[in-house]
DNA sequence: ATGTGTGCAAAGCTTTTGCATCATC
DNA sequence: GATGATGCAAAAGCTTTGCACACAT
């Protein structure tokens, strides 16, 4: 009988492993985290529910950067800065578009601004500290 | 001889498409649009020169929408608009991250903020145009 | 019973790459 | 000849999906 507390046990660990990082994870990552713990773990399984994550809002896509999408679980609106160097995606905690400028925005080009994505790049701070001026 | 003019015909007509469209194509956009006049253009030449264009500096990467990599050719600082309902890329003109601004952003976050990508979600003009109120 | 979640493997799509060929110098 | 650009097809890489089975209600 022990097999009964499978009520997605798998879809919490996901969306965990999310929630306790900060790397802004693929699901590749996601995955290999996960995997020692459930041997049996599927990628496909990660894929379905990091986009279900999306589409509820539970998490959120940073994009597509190297050729992965990448997740966050961090909903509240903030930036990122993609690293040049070690290709990490560092959160940048500040609104640059609160919905009052969206508005403005909007009627300026009259269209309908829901969302905006603000993604730097350069050195991230370690990178930052370990290359020597340019 | 008549074979002779074809110093990377190819690689301008690229280009050149790149330049006189709005639309932020795709690779497969740029190869549909050019087979016609190229019969025996290949994908590949369209991928190896988008990318080199970007590389040197004469086109820029709007990023992956819709799993799909976006060209723009227009590399002054700007920044787009993709449409929930039609998948259209718009140009928003207007430079939201000066150097200035990038700099002291650097300095706060102890990292070198080499550039900015602003993208909004919504509505473009023609769609919101179309669509009652929601 | 019905619906949902999953593993597995196959398929799908976009993009890259190896190799032979052709053009230019 | 040497270099660079291209076509073609294969390969690679990420993501999605079909199907059968297990689990929950």
């Amino acid at each position: 009988m022990e097999k009964r507390e499978n009520f997605s046990r798998k879809r919490m660990a996901i969306l965990s492993a999310l929630q306790e990082t900060t790397v802004h994870p693929t699901a590749d990552w996601v995955y290999s985290q996960l995997k020692p713990k459930y041997p049996d773990l599927s990628l496909g399984t990660v894929y379905r529910n990091l986009k279900k994550f999306c589409e509820t809002g539970k998490a959120a896509s940073v994009g597509v950067i190297g050729g992965q999408e990448h997740f966050d679980a961090n909903t509240t609106p903030h930036a990122h800065l993609v690293c040049d160097s070690c290709g990490a995606v560092v959160d940048v905690f500040q609104e640059f578009f609160p919905q009052e400028e969206l508005q403005t925005l909007s009627q300026d080009l009259a269209c309908r601004i829901q969302g905006a994505q603000v993604t730097f790049r350069g050195l991230c701070p370690n990178c930052s500290k370990e290359t020597p001026q340019s």
